[in-house]
DNA sequence: TTGTCCATGTAAAAAGTTACATGATTCG
DNA sequence: CGAATCATGTAACTTTTTACATGGACAA
């Protein structure tokens, strides 16, 4: 028997496992908003992962008490999951950036700066509340702070993603105050020298 | 007749298209590396685009010679394609954070300390390198300081999105920096600097 | 002559989204 | 008594990746 292969949702999920187990439904919640974990699934895909991941013996089930038609079950990391986990942390990494706001920003160009800067502003609200939530987050690392600051504890990994999130939507929300501010006053940076500058 | 649905992926090119005529295959090198332009796509997915994208009457194809057993052809945004683009362009976006990265540093916890500090250098690395590459690009809008400037002009987009990706790699290796402070010295409670702190 | 770049396509597989489906409990 | 939450699954569809396939031009 070979090893079956795991794809990035695989170890999505068994990185919330190697912390506590969890019934599906627990991490599809815990998968539906990237809050601090910059990933998402919803349960159509979780369930079958898990029954993918407890045939290749990298995660067990047990059947505990529920409501519903069908048995809830917990499922724990396996000591082959935690291994094949603790393998693929490091392993060679090439990411894809995907974003679809830049995508958009590209797009700016097209249209009249009110409706650029409407767009804009739209954006900088949006980020504004990932920033209360993260805020909110951060708070309750407080009442861990000593496995905070241990490596060896899955807070701190934690806690460092949620660091990062709470930089991205700070320089974020800068960018588009920067952006907003070019739309405002389009040539202030040097005095005008070209032609047809009045489109607008 | 009703309206055809595009996906990001069409509008994707059809944003590229909106700057000037290309082929398929520029298109590909385009969309190949996430240059300042935050989608990737690879030519297996363009080329059955781009013909649905023409059948929908959103772009229009000439034959152009070329080598190889198939005709070269090269692709123009009609008016039709530039008035959905520019509709897509500010319409509702909400967006799914992912990041493998971050995946990653949430099971950093399971490694021995050196092997953290180890990925996560290589991470650096190649962020460094993302650097490097996109300082090269900023430097070829010096050419163009006008257009940079106008609102209404792709270079002004596209300078836009430029500046996200270089603040992005850059604080990027400063967070890198920062937890591989923290990794190094574990437990000492020192004031709190983190790369988000008091910055904006 | 071997390899890379140009240039275009199709096929199969994997990953992700949306919709369908069931049924208990709890709160207003 | 209806809506939300808990709880699990399948089916159909869309999107993305990987692999297969062809062939000319040009450089080391």
């Amino acid at each position: 028997m070979d090893e079956v292969t795991v794809g990035i949702l695989g170890y999505a999920i068994l990185g919330l496992l190697a912390t506590k187990p969890r019934t599906g439904y627990e991490l599809a919640q815990a998968m539906k908003t990237p809050i601090g974990y910059m990933w998402t699934a919803r349960h159509s895909q979780i369930y079958p992962e898990l029954a993918r991941l407890e045939r290749a013996g990298l995660v067990e089930a047990s059947v505990i008490d529920g409501p519903g038609p069908r048995d809830t079950k917990r499922y724990t990391i396996t000591e082959m999951g935690l291994r094949r986990l603790e393998e693929w942390t490091d392993s060679p990494l090439t990411e894809v950036a995907r974003s679809e706001f830049m995508l958009r920003v590209r797009c700016l160009w097209l249209l009249p700066p009110e409706r650029a800067r409407e767009f804009l502003l739209t954006q900088r609200r949006y980020y504004e509340k990932r920033r209360e939530t993260y805020a909110y987050e951060e708070a309750s690392f407080a009442l861990v702070e000593d496995e905070v600051d241990d490596p060896s504890s899955p807070y701190f990994a934690q806690n460092a993603t949620l660091r990062y999130g709470m930089m991205r939507v700070n320089d974020t929300i800068a960018w588009c105050d920067w952006l907003l501010d070019r739309l405002e006053r389009p040539s202030s940076r040097r005095p005008r020298t070209g032609p047809n500058r009045a489109k607008y």
